[in-house]
RNA sequence: GGUCCUGUGGCCGAGCGGCUAGGCAGAGCUCUGCAAAAGCUCGUACAGCGGUUCGAAUCCGCUCGGGACCUCCA
Protein backbone atom coordinates (compact mmCIF):
# COMPACT_ATOMS: atom_id res chain seq x y z
CA UNK A 1 0.00 0.00 0.00
CA UNK A 2 2.87 2.13 0.24
CA UNK A 3 3.09 4.12 -3.10
CA UNK A 4 3.51 7.40 -3.97
CA UNK A 5 0.45 7.73 -5.98
CA UNK A 6 -0.87 11.13 -7.33
CA UNK A 7 -4.55 12.17 -8.51
CA UNK A 8 -6.11 14.94 -9.56
CA UNK A 9 -8.76 16.61 -7.48
CA UNK A 10 -11.33 18.65 -9.88
CA UNK A 11 -11.95 20.08 -6.36
CA UNK A 12 -8.51 21.33 -6.19
CA UNK A 13 -7.98 21.84 -9.41
CA UNK A 14 -4.36 20.06 -8.71
CA UNK A 15 -2.27 16.48 -7.93
CA UNK A 16 -2.91 15.64 -4.56
CA UNK A 17 -1.11 12.39 -3.00
CA UNK A 18 -3.41 9.95 -2.41
CA UNK A 19 -4.76 9.05 0.84
CA UNK A 20 -7.58 6.46 1.73
CA UNK A 21 -9.96 6.66 4.02
CA UNK A 22 -9.67 3.29 5.70
CA UNK A 23 -6.73 1.67 3.88
CA UNK A 24 -6.85 -0.90 2.70
CA UNK A 25 -9.85 0.19 1.37
CA UNK A 26 -11.06 2.22 -1.00
CA UNK A 27 -14.84 3.59 -2.29
CA UNK A 28 -14.87 4.65 -5.77
CA UNK A 29 -18.50 5.36 -7.11
CA UNK A 30 -18.82 6.10 -10.99
CA UNK A 31 -21.56 7.89 -12.99
CA UNK A 32 -23.12 4.90 -14.50
CA UNK A 33 -24.52 4.64 -18.30
CA UNK A 34 -28.23 6.22 -18.60
CA UNK A 35 -29.67 3.35 -20.68
CA UNK A 36 -31.89 4.67 -22.79
CA UNK A 37 -30.08 3.79 -25.86
CA UNK A 38 -27.09 2.36 -27.30
CA UNK A 39 -24.02 2.89 -25.51
CA UNK A 40 -21.61 4.56 -27.98
CA UNK A 41 -17.82 4.70 -27.81
CA UNK A 42 -17.58 7.99 -25.52
CA UNK A 43 -19.47 6.02 -22.91
CA UNK A 44 -16.55 3.30 -23.43
CA UNK A 45 -13.80 5.88 -23.65
CA UNK A 46 -15.19 7.25 -19.97
CA UNK A 47 -15.84 3.53 -18.49
CA UNK A 48 -12.35 2.04 -19.52
CA UNK A 49 -10.93 5.12 -17.58
CA UNK A 50 -12.20 3.99 -14.57
CA UNK A 51 -11.39 -0.02 -15.55
CA UNK A 52 -8.32 1.20 -15.35
CA UNK A 53 -7.65 3.05 -12.26
CA UNK A 54 -9.86 0.25 -10.70
CA UNK A 55 -7.31 -2.37 -11.94
CA UNK A 56 -4.43 -0.59 -10.84
CA UNK A 57 -5.69 0.31 -6.93
CA UNK A 58 -6.43 -3.56 -7.09
CA UNK A 59 -2.95 -4.30 -8.35
CA UNK A 60 -1.28 -1.74 -5.63
CA UNK A 61 -3.05 -3.93 -3.10
CA UNK A 62 -5.94 -1.91 -2.23
CA UNK A 63 -9.50 -3.84 -1.35
CA UNK A 64 -11.80 -1.58 -3.93
CA UNK A 65 -14.86 -1.48 -3.92
CA UNK A 66 -16.29 -0.19 -7.33
CA UNK A 67 -20.23 0.89 -7.35
CA UNK A 68 -21.06 1.88 -10.68
CA UNK A 69 -24.90 2.57 -11.04
CA UNK A 70 -27.54 2.30 -14.00
CA UNK A 71 -29.76 5.14 -14.64
CA UNK A 72 -32.95 3.46 -15.88
CA UNK A 73 -35.23 6.53 -14.52
CA UNK A 74 -35.26 9.99 -13.28
CA UNK A 75 -33.38 11.56 -16.30
CA UNK A 76 -34.60 14.46 -17.54
CA UNK A 77 -34.58 15.87 -21.45
CA UNK A 78 -33.48 18.60 -19.61
CA UNK A 79 -33.28 19.67 -15.65
CA UNK A 80 -35.29 22.82 -16.06
CA UNK A 81 -38.18 21.27 -17.57
CA UNK A 82 -40.38 18.71 -15.47
CA UNK A 83 -41.87 16.83 -18.05
CA UNK A 84 -40.93 13.48 -19.14
CA UNK A 85 -37.53 11.64 -18.20
CA UNK A 86 -35.97 9.80 -21.16
CA UNK A 87 -36.52 6.34 -20.52
CA UNK A 88 -40.18 7.07 -20.43
CA UNK A 89 -40.40 9.26 -23.28
CA UNK A 90 -38.39 6.24 -25.30
CA UNK A 91 -40.48 3.68 -23.94
CA UNK A 92 -43.60 5.44 -25.59
CA UNK A 93 -41.86 6.01 -29.15
CA UNK A 94 -41.02 2.29 -29.29
CA UNK A 95 -44.55 0.91 -27.72
CA UNK A 96 -42.27 -1.18 -25.12
CA UNK A 97 -42.35 -1.13 -21.36
CA UNK A 98 -39.89 1.09 -19.94
CA UNK A 99 -38.19 -2.15 -18.33
CA UNK A 100 -37.60 -3.60 -21.52
CA UNK A 101 -36.30 -1.01 -23.10
CA UNK A 102 -33.95 -0.75 -19.86
CA UNK A 103 -33.39 -4.21 -20.28
CA UNK A 104 -32.31 -4.37 -23.67
CA UNK A 105 -29.80 -1.39 -23.17
CA UNK A 106 -28.53 -2.96 -20.31
CA UNK A 107 -27.79 -5.73 -21.96
CA UNK A 108 -25.81 -4.02 -24.61
CA UNK A 109 -24.06 -2.00 -22.64
CA UNK A 110 -22.74 -5.29 -20.36
CA UNK A 111 -21.57 -6.90 -24.04
CA UNK A 112 -19.56 -3.73 -24.95
CA UNK A 113 -17.73 -3.78 -21.63
CA UNK A 114 -17.44 -7.25 -21.46
CA UNK A 115 -16.06 -6.88 -25.17
CA UNK A 116 -13.99 -4.38 -24.50
CA UNK A 117 -12.26 -6.53 -21.40
CA UNK A 118 -13.38 -4.39 -18.84
CA UNK A 119 -13.64 -5.71 -14.89
CA UNK A 120 -17.26 -5.69 -14.16
CA UNK A 121 -17.85 -2.97 -10.95
CA UNK A 122 -18.76 -4.13 -7.36
CA UNK A 123 -21.84 -3.03 -7.46
CA UNK A 124 -24.08 -2.33 -9.88
CA UNK A 125 -27.46 -0.42 -8.28
CA UNK A 126 -29.75 0.75 -10.34
CA UNK A 127 -32.33 3.95 -9.91
CA UNK A 128 -35.27 2.20 -10.05
CA UNK A 129 -34.30 -0.26 -7.46
CA UNK A 130 -33.72 2.55 -5.05
CA UNK A 131 -36.70 4.56 -4.63
CA UNK A 132 -37.17 4.80 -1.24
CA UNK A 133 -33.97 5.76 -0.65
CA UNK A 134 -34.35 8.86 -3.16
CA UNK A 135 -37.17 9.79 -1.54
CA UNK A 136 -35.71 9.60 1.92
CA UNK A 137 -32.84 11.76 1.17
CA UNK A 138 -35.32 14.42 -0.57
CA UNK A 139 -37.33 14.19 2.73
CA UNK A 140 -34.01 14.70 4.48
CA UNK A 141 -33.38 17.74 2.41
CA UNK A 142 -36.69 19.28 2.87
CA UNK A 143 -36.42 18.93 6.99
CA UNK A 144 -33.10 20.72 6.87
CA UNK A 145 -34.73 23.44 5.29
CA UNK A 146 -32.93 23.03 1.63
CA UNK A 147 -35.89 21.43 -0.55
CA UNK A 148 -39.39 22.59 -1.00
CA UNK A 149 -42.64 20.93 -2.56
CA UNK A 150 -44.66 22.32 -5.11
CA UNK A 151 -47.67 20.77 -6.33
CA UNK A 152 -45.99 17.10 -5.77
CA UNK A 153 -42.73 18.32 -7.28
CA UNK A 154 -39.71 18.93 -4.64
CA UNK A 155 -36.89 21.59 -5.61
CA UNK A 156 -33.46 21.85 -4.14
CA UNK A 157 -33.40 25.71 -2.74
CA UNK A 158 -29.64 26.10 -4.62
CA UNK A 159 -29.67 30.18 -4.05
CA UNK A 160 -30.12 29.21 0.23
CA UNK A 161 -27.79 26.36 0.09
CA UNK A 162 -25.40 28.52 -2.25
CA UNK A 163 -25.24 31.46 1.24
CA UNK A 164 -23.97 28.97 3.84
CA UNK A 165 -22.11 26.58 1.66
CA UNK A 166 -19.77 26.67 -2.00
CA UNK A 167 -22.02 25.79 -4.36
CA UNK A 168 -20.05 25.55 -7.09
CA UNK A 169 -17.19 24.69 -5.33
CA UNK A 170 -16.30 21.76 -8.29
CA UNK A 171 -16.25 23.93 -11.09
CA UNK A 172 -14.83 27.55 -10.00
CA UNK A 173 -17.87 29.31 -11.85
CA UNK A 174 -19.62 32.29 -9.84
CA UNK A 175 -23.01 31.77 -8.70
CA UNK A 176 -23.53 34.90 -10.07
CA UNK A 177 -22.98 34.16 -13.50
CA UNK A 178 -24.75 31.13 -13.67
CA UNK A 179 -27.64 32.96 -12.45
CA UNK A 180 -27.59 35.70 -15.29
CA UNK A 181 -26.66 33.15 -17.84
CA UNK A 182 -29.91 30.28 -17.21
CA UNK A 183 -32.36 30.26 -19.39
CA UNK A 184 -35.81 31.28 -18.90
CA UNK A 185 -37.58 27.76 -19.94
CA UNK A 186 -40.83 26.35 -19.10
CA UNK A 187 -41.96 24.75 -16.03
CA UNK A 188 -39.90 27.19 -14.35
CA UNK A 189 -42.91 29.28 -12.70
CA UNK A 190 -43.19 26.80 -10.26
CA UNK A 191 -39.63 27.01 -8.93
CA UNK A 192 -38.30 29.64 -6.19
CA UNK A 193 -34.76 30.11 -8.00
CA UNK A 194 -33.87 29.90 -11.91
CA UNK A 195 -30.66 27.38 -10.79
CA UNK A 196 -33.13 25.18 -8.33
CA UNK A 197 -33.51 21.50 -9.80
CA UNK A 198 -36.19 18.53 -8.91
CA UNK A 199 -35.27 15.86 -6.50
CA UNK A 200 -38.75 14.26 -6.84
CA UNK A 201 -40.99 15.23 -10.04
CA UNK A 202 -44.78 14.96 -9.60
CA UNK A 203 -45.73 12.58 -12.42
CA UNK A 204 -48.66 12.98 -15.20
CA UNK A 205 -51.16 10.04 -15.36
CA UNK A 206 -50.31 9.36 -18.42
CA UNK A 207 -46.36 8.88 -17.25
CA UNK A 208 -45.19 5.31 -17.67
CA UNK A 209 -42.79 4.89 -14.64
CA UNK A 210 -44.41 6.23 -11.42
CA UNK A 211 -44.34 5.68 -7.83
CA UNK A 212 -46.36 6.33 -4.50
CA UNK A 213 -44.51 9.32 -2.10
CA UNK A 214 -45.14 11.41 0.45
CA UNK A 215 -45.96 14.15 -2.51
CA UNK A 216 -48.23 11.99 -4.72
CA UNK A 217 -47.49 9.96 -7.67
CA UNK A 218 -43.90 10.54 -9.36
CA UNK A 219 -40.81 10.26 -9.92
CA UNK A 220 -36.91 11.08 -8.89
CA UNK A 221 -35.02 13.51 -10.10
CA UNK A 222 -31.45 12.29 -11.92
CA UNK A 223 -28.93 13.56 -9.25
CA UNK A 224 -30.87 12.30 -6.57
CA UNK A 225 -29.91 8.69 -7.47
CA UNK A 226 -25.82 8.79 -7.14
CA UNK A 227 -26.53 10.77 -3.72
CA UNK A 228 -28.55 7.58 -2.13
CA UNK A 229 -26.51 4.93 -3.97
CA UNK A 230 -23.16 6.24 -3.38
CA UNK A 231 -24.86 6.93 0.79
CA UNK A 232 -25.80 3.57 0.84
CA UNK A 233 -22.89 1.83 -0.54
CA UNK A 234 -19.57 3.78 0.26
CA UNK A 235 -21.40 5.72 3.26
CA UNK A 236 -21.59 9.28 3.73
CA UNK A 237 -17.78 10.20 2.73
CA UNK A 238 -15.39 7.66 0.55
CA UNK A 239 -12.84 7.74 -1.37
CA UNK A 240 -12.93 8.22 -5.10
CA UNK A 241 -16.11 9.61 -7.11
CA UNK A 242 -15.65 9.91 -11.42
CA UNK A 243 -17.61 10.57 -14.59
CA UNK A 244 -17.44 12.39 -17.65
CA UNK A 245 -16.37 15.96 -17.73
CA UNK A 246 -19.48 16.70 -18.54
CA UNK A 247 -21.12 15.63 -15.41
CA UNK A 248 -19.00 18.44 -13.31
CA UNK A 249 -20.90 21.77 -13.89
CA UNK A 250 -24.79 20.23 -12.97
CA UNK A 251 -25.06 16.52 -12.56
CA UNK A 252 -21.95 16.60 -9.67
CA UNK A 253 -22.30 20.37 -8.48
CA UNK A 254 -25.72 19.23 -7.49
CA UNK A 255 -25.21 16.03 -6.34
CA UNK A 256 -22.49 17.39 -4.08
CA UNK A 257 -25.31 20.12 -2.71
CA UNK A 258 -27.40 16.98 -2.15
CA UNK A 259 -25.05 15.48 -0.26
CA UNK A 260 -24.21 18.45 1.97
CA UNK A 261 -27.64 19.70 2.70
CA UNK A 262 -28.15 15.80 3.54
CA UNK A 263 -25.69 14.96 5.82
CA UNK A 264 -23.40 17.86 6.20
CA UNK A 265 -20.38 16.02 4.43
CA UNK A 266 -18.73 16.48 0.84
CA UNK A 267 -19.24 12.95 -0.73
CA UNK A 268 -15.79 12.65 -1.94
CA UNK A 269 -12.17 12.91 -1.53
CA UNK A 270 -10.88 13.13 -4.93
CA UNK A 271 -13.35 13.94 -7.81
CA UNK A 272 -11.92 12.61 -10.93
CA UNK A 273 -13.54 13.44 -14.53
CA UNK A 274 -12.22 12.44 -17.86
CA UNK A 275 -12.45 13.62 -21.23
CA UNK A 276 -14.89 13.56 -24.25
CA UNK A 277 -13.75 11.27 -26.83
CA UNK A 278 -14.23 13.35 -30.19
CA UNK A 279 -14.76 12.82 -33.60
CA UNK A 280 -13.40 15.06 -36.32
CA UNK A 281 -12.46 17.24 -33.43
CA UNK A 282 -16.21 17.44 -32.10
CA UNK A 283 -17.19 15.77 -28.93
CA UNK A 284 -18.84 12.53 -29.70
CA UNK A 285 -22.85 12.39 -28.44
CA UNK A 286 -25.95 11.09 -29.55
CA UNK A 287 -27.09 14.89 -30.24
CA UNK A 288 -24.80 15.30 -32.21
CA UNK A 289 -25.26 12.03 -34.57
CA UNK A 290 -21.42 11.34 -34.91
CA UNK A 291 -21.71 8.17 -32.34
CA UNK A 292 -19.47 5.23 -32.99
CA UNK A 293 -21.40 2.38 -32.05
CA UNK A 294 -19.13 -0.77 -30.77
CA UNK A 295 -20.23 -3.22 -33.61
CA UNK A 296 -19.71 -0.36 -36.29
CA UNK A 297 -16.11 -0.11 -34.85
CA UNK A 298 -15.00 -3.79 -34.46
CA UNK A 299 -16.83 -4.69 -38.33
CA UNK A 300 -15.93 -1.39 -39.82
CA UNK A 301 -19.13 -0.70 -40.64
CA UNK A 302 -18.89 3.00 -40.51
CA UNK A 303 -18.42 5.49 -43.21
CA UNK A 304 -15.96 7.24 -41.42
CA UNK A 305 -13.61 3.60 -41.00
CA UNK A 306 -11.67 1.67 -43.84
CA UNK A 307 -11.77 -1.26 -41.34
CA UNK A 308 -13.01 -2.79 -38.50
CA UNK A 309 -10.39 -2.40 -35.11
CA UNK A 310 -10.64 -4.86 -32.54
CA UNK A 311 -12.36 -4.59 -29.22
CA UNK A 312 -8.22 -4.53 -27.89
CA UNK A 313 -6.82 -2.65 -30.19
CA UNK A 314 -9.50 -0.37 -29.40
CA UNK A 315 -8.67 -0.32 -25.99
CA UNK A 316 -5.01 0.30 -26.30
CA UNK A 317 -5.60 3.12 -28.52
CA UNK A 318 -7.81 4.78 -25.94
CA UNK A 319 -4.52 4.17 -23.31
CA UNK A 320 -2.40 5.83 -25.36
CA UNK A 321 -4.00 9.23 -24.67
CA UNK A 322 -4.00 10.33 -21.13
CA UNK A 323 -7.77 9.89 -19.10
CA UNK A 324 -7.46 13.89 -18.89
CA UNK A 325 -7.33 14.73 -22.12
CA UNK A 326 -9.56 14.79 -25.21
CA UNK A 327 -8.91 11.72 -27.83
CA UNK A 328 -9.83 12.48 -30.99
CA UNK A 329 -11.02 9.56 -33.24
CA UNK A 330 -9.53 8.74 -36.49
CA UNK A 331 -9.40 5.65 -39.27
CA UNK A 332 -5.74 6.78 -39.34
CA UNK A 333 -4.89 7.34 -35.41
CA UNK A 334 -6.42 3.79 -35.08
CA UNK A 335 -4.37 2.17 -38.16
CA UNK A 336 -1.11 3.44 -36.10
CA UNK A 337 -2.49 2.13 -33.02
CA UNK A 338 -3.25 -1.37 -34.40
CA UNK A 339 0.65 -1.65 -35.47
CA UNK A 340 1.78 -0.49 -32.13
CA UNK A 341 -0.96 -2.55 -30.27
CA UNK A 342 0.40 -5.92 -32.23
CA UNK A 343 4.01 -5.31 -31.82
CA UNK A 344 3.75 -5.35 -28.32
CA UNK A 345 1.96 -8.34 -27.94
CA UNK A 346 3.77 -10.02 -30.27
CA UNK A 347 6.89 -9.20 -27.94
CA UNK A 348 4.88 -10.63 -25.02
CA UNK A 349 5.14 -14.27 -27.19
CA UNK A 350 8.73 -13.92 -28.06
CA UNK A 351 9.32 -12.90 -24.32
CA UNK A 352 7.62 -16.01 -23.43
CA UNK A 353 9.67 -18.17 -25.83
CA UNK A 354 13.23 -16.67 -24.75
CA UNK A 355 15.75 -18.47 -22.87
CA UNK A 356 18.19 -17.36 -20.29
CA UNK A 357 21.25 -16.30 -21.30
CA UNK A 358 24.65 -14.24 -19.50
CA UNK A 359 22.45 -11.35 -19.12
CA UNK A 360 22.30 -8.06 -20.36
CA UNK A 361 23.37 -4.52 -19.38
CA UNK A 362 19.95 -3.33 -19.90
CA UNK A 363 18.34 -2.11 -16.38
CA UNK A 364 14.68 -4.22 -16.43
CA UNK A 365 14.27 -3.16 -12.54
CA UNK A 366 14.92 0.45 -13.62
CA UNK A 367 11.89 0.04 -16.26
CA UNK A 368 9.85 -1.53 -13.93
CA UNK A 369 10.14 1.24 -11.34
CA UNK A 370 9.68 3.52 -14.13
CA UNK A 371 6.23 2.15 -14.90
CA UNK A 372 4.92 2.32 -11.60
CA UNK A 373 6.18 6.00 -11.56
CA UNK A 374 4.31 6.67 -14.36
CA UNK A 375 1.07 5.18 -12.94
CA UNK A 376 1.64 6.53 -9.71
CA UNK A 377 1.52 10.36 -11.60
CA UNK A 378 -2.10 10.41 -12.44
CA UNK A 379 -1.91 7.17 -14.22
CA UNK A 380 -0.12 8.46 -16.85
CA UNK A 381 -0.91 5.34 -19.21
CA UNK A 382 0.59 6.72 -22.16
CA UNK A 383 3.92 6.84 -20.73
CA UNK A 384 3.67 3.74 -19.44
CA UNK A 385 3.52 2.38 -22.75
CA UNK A 386 6.60 4.40 -23.82
CA UNK A 387 8.25 2.45 -21.07
CA UNK A 388 6.81 -1.04 -22.09
CA UNK A 389 8.10 -0.10 -25.42
CA UNK A 390 11.64 0.05 -24.51
CA UNK A 391 10.92 -3.61 -23.16
CA UNK A 392 9.64 -4.74 -26.76
CA UNK A 393 13.16 -3.18 -28.19
CA UNK A 394 15.07 -5.17 -25.51
CA UNK A 395 13.22 -8.18 -25.81
CA UNK A 396 13.57 -7.87 -29.83
CA UNK A 397 16.72 -7.55 -29.71
CA UNK A 398 17.49 -10.60 -27.10
CA UNK A 399 15.35 -12.89 -29.83
CA UNK A 400 17.87 -11.63 -32.56
CA UNK A 401 20.78 -13.07 -30.79
CA UNK A 402 22.19 -9.59 -29.97
CA UNK A 403 22.55 -9.47 -26.28
CA UNK A 404 21.19 -12.00 -23.80
CA UNK A 405 18.78 -11.80 -20.83
CA UNK A 406 19.98 -13.80 -17.45
CA UNK A 407 17.25 -15.27 -15.86
CA UNK A 408 16.13 -12.84 -13.89
CA UNK A 409 16.07 -9.98 -16.26
CA UNK A 410 13.68 -12.59 -17.89
CA UNK A 411 11.67 -12.89 -14.78
CA UNK A 412 11.14 -9.57 -14.35
CA UNK A 413 10.37 -8.52 -18.00
CA UNK A 414 7.48 -11.51 -17.20
CA UNK A 415 6.38 -10.20 -14.12
CA UNK A 416 6.29 -6.25 -15.28
CA UNK A 417 4.60 -7.71 -19.00
CA UNK A 418 2.00 -9.61 -16.78
CA UNK A 419 1.18 -6.82 -14.30
CA UNK A 420 0.80 -4.04 -16.56
CA UNK A 421 -0.24 -5.38 -19.76
CA UNK A 422 -2.70 -7.68 -18.73
CA UNK A 423 -3.14 -6.89 -14.96
CA UNK A 424 -3.82 -3.22 -15.22
CA UNK A 425 -4.41 -2.10 -18.77
CA UNK A 426 -6.58 -5.37 -19.30
CA UNK A 427 -5.49 -6.28 -22.48
CA UNK A 428 -5.43 -9.73 -23.69
CA UNK A 429 -4.66 -12.20 -26.46
CA UNK A 430 -7.51 -12.12 -29.36
CA UNK A 431 -6.80 -15.74 -29.57
CA UNK A 432 -9.07 -17.35 -32.02
CA UNK A 433 -9.57 -20.93 -30.70
CA UNK A 434 -12.62 -21.58 -33.27
CA UNK A 435 -12.15 -24.97 -35.05
CA UNK A 436 -11.36 -23.58 -38.51
CA UNK A 437 -8.68 -21.81 -37.11
CA UNK A 438 -6.72 -24.75 -35.95
CA UNK A 439 -7.53 -26.64 -39.37
CA UNK A 440 -5.96 -23.50 -41.05
CA UNK A 441 -2.81 -23.49 -38.44
CA UNK A 442 -2.56 -27.30 -39.39
CA UNK A 443 -3.20 -26.21 -43.28
CA UNK A 444 -0.58 -23.25 -43.72
CA UNK A 445 1.98 -25.37 -42.00
CA UNK A 446 1.58 -27.94 -44.93
CA UNK A 447 2.15 -25.46 -47.32
CA UNK A 448 5.04 -23.85 -45.58
CA UNK A 449 6.81 -27.56 -45.11
CA UNK A 450 6.26 -27.34 -49.21
CA UNK A 451 8.05 -23.93 -49.21
CA UNK A 452 10.85 -25.03 -47.11
CA UNK A 453 11.35 -28.10 -49.61
CA UNK A 454 11.60 -25.67 -52.34
CA UNK A 455 13.84 -23.68 -50.88
CA UNK A 456 16.24 -26.64 -49.78
CA UNK A 457 16.35 -27.40 -53.04
CA UNK A 458 17.33 -23.58 -53.89
CA UNK A 459 13.92 -23.80 -56.06
CA UNK A 460 13.27 -20.18 -55.39
CA UNK A 461 11.13 -19.80 -57.55
CA UNK A 462 8.72 -21.89 -56.40
CA UNK A 463 8.90 -21.01 -52.75
CA UNK A 464 8.87 -17.03 -54.02
CA UNK A 465 5.60 -18.34 -55.61
CA UNK A 466 4.02 -19.93 -52.92
CA UNK A 467 4.61 -16.73 -50.37
CA UNK A 468 3.49 -14.48 -52.50
CA UNK A 469 0.13 -16.25 -52.87
CA UNK A 470 -0.04 -16.71 -49.24
CA UNK A 471 0.45 -12.90 -48.86
CA UNK A 472 -2.20 -12.32 -51.41
CA UNK A 473 -4.26 -14.22 -49.34
CA UNK A 474 -3.28 -12.35 -46.23
CA UNK A 475 -0.99 -14.24 -44.58
CA UNK A 476 2.47 -13.05 -43.38
CA UNK A 477 5.56 -15.16 -43.65
CA UNK A 478 8.40 -14.92 -41.76
CA UNK A 479 11.67 -17.16 -42.38
CA UNK A 480 13.95 -17.24 -39.65
CA UNK A 481 17.14 -19.56 -38.97
CA UNK A 482 14.53 -21.50 -37.12
CA UNK A 483 11.97 -22.06 -39.66
CA UNK A 484 8.90 -20.26 -40.82
CA UNK A 485 6.64 -18.62 -38.88
CA UNK A 486 3.39 -17.53 -40.18
CA UNK A 487 0.08 -14.59 -39.06
CA UNK A 488 -2.81 -13.39 -40.38
C1' G B 1 -22.20 36.76 -24.67
C1' G B 2 -20.11 34.44 -19.92
C1' U B 3 -16.77 30.64 -17.65
C1' C B 4 -12.92 27.30 -18.61
C1' C B 5 -9.58 24.15 -21.37
C1' U B 6 -6.35 23.79 -25.46
C1' G B 7 -2.72 24.68 -30.06
C1' U B 8 3.83 19.99 -29.95
C1' G B 9 7.84 17.27 -35.89
C1' G B 10 3.87 14.09 -42.06
C1' C B 11 -0.10 11.85 -38.40
C1' C B 12 -1.41 10.36 -33.20
C1' G B 13 0.35 11.71 -28.53
C1' A B 14 3.53 12.52 -23.56
C1' G B 15 5.92 16.55 -21.28
C1' C B 16 4.21 21.42 -17.19
C1' G B 17 11.53 25.87 -16.07
C1' G B 18 17.51 23.12 -17.73
C1' C B 19 18.29 16.31 -19.07
C1' U B 20 16.49 12.11 -26.64
C1' A B 21 9.04 10.50 -24.34
C1' G B 22 6.72 6.85 -27.22
C1' G B 23 3.80 4.90 -31.36
C1' C B 24 2.64 5.15 -36.71
C1' A B 25 4.39 6.76 -41.46
C1' G B 26 9.08 8.06 -44.38
C1' A B 27 14.66 7.60 -45.61
C1' G B 28 19.35 4.92 -45.03
C1' C B 29 21.93 0.69 -42.97
C1' U B 30 22.49 -4.51 -40.73
C1' C B 31 20.68 -9.55 -41.03
C1' U B 32 18.59 -12.73 -45.06
C1' G B 33 18.99 -16.44 -51.57
C1' C B 34 15.22 -12.48 -52.04
C1' A B 35 11.39 -10.65 -49.01
C1' A B 36 9.00 -10.05 -44.41
C1' A B 37 10.06 -9.43 -39.37
C1' A B 38 13.59 -7.41 -36.07
C1' G B 39 17.58 -4.03 -34.69
C1' C B 40 20.45 0.55 -35.58
C1' U B 41 20.66 5.63 -37.53
C1' C B 42 18.06 10.05 -39.32
C1' G B 43 14.15 14.41 -39.52
C1' U B 44 15.89 18.13 -35.20
C1' A B 45 8.89 19.89 -33.42
C1' C B 46 6.75 22.94 -29.80
C1' A B 47 0.61 28.63 -33.37
C1' G B 48 2.55 34.01 -33.65
C1' C B 49 4.59 38.31 -31.10
C1' G B 50 6.44 40.38 -26.71
C1' G B 51 8.02 39.71 -21.45
C1' U B 52 10.11 37.18 -16.77
C1' U B 53 14.67 34.13 -16.13
C1' C B 54 21.53 32.53 -16.31
C1' G B 55 18.08 29.30 -19.06
C1' A B 56 11.02 28.40 -21.54
C1' A B 57 7.49 23.87 -25.48
C1' U B 58 7.02 24.40 -20.08
C1' C B 59 5.71 30.85 -16.27
C1' C B 60 3.18 35.95 -17.64
C1' G B 61 0.71 39.25 -21.38
C1' C B 62 -1.37 40.11 -26.11
C1' U B 63 -2.91 38.20 -31.06
C1' C B 64 -4.79 34.25 -34.04
C1' G B 65 -6.74 29.15 -34.30
C1' G B 66 -9.52 24.68 -31.94
C1' G B 67 -12.74 22.72 -28.18
C1' A B 68 -15.95 22.14 -23.73
C1' C B 69 -19.64 23.90 -20.46
C1' C B 70 -23.55 27.54 -19.59
C1' U B 71 -29.53 22.98 -22.34
C1' C B 72 -29.97 16.06 -22.12
C1' C B 73 -25.08 13.82 -22.72
C1' A B 74 -19.58 9.70 -20.33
Amino acid sequence: MENSLVIYNTLTRKKEAFKAINPPFVGMYVCGPTVYSDAHLGNARTFISFDIIFRYLTHLGYKVRYVRNITDAGHLESDADVGEDKISKKAKLAQLEPMEIVQKYTVGFHEMMQQLNALPPSIEPTATGHIIEQQYIAEEIIKKGYAYEVNGTVYFDVEKFAKTHDYTALTGRKLEDLLENTRDLEGQDEKKGRLDFALWIKAKPEHLMQWRSQWGQGFPGWHIECSAMSTKYLGEQFDIHGGGMDLAPTHHTNEIAQNVAYCGKQPANYWMHTNMLTVNGQKMSKSLDNSFLPHELFNGEHRLLSKGYSPMCVRFFMMQTHYRSTLDFSDEALQASEKGFERLMESYQTLLGLTAGKGSADDVNALREKCYEAMNDDFNTPVLISHLFEAVRIINTANDKKIELSAEQLETLKTMYQHFIIDVMGLKWEADNSRTAKVLDKVIGLVLDMRNAAKANKDFVSSDAIRQKLTDAGVQVKDSKEGSSWKV
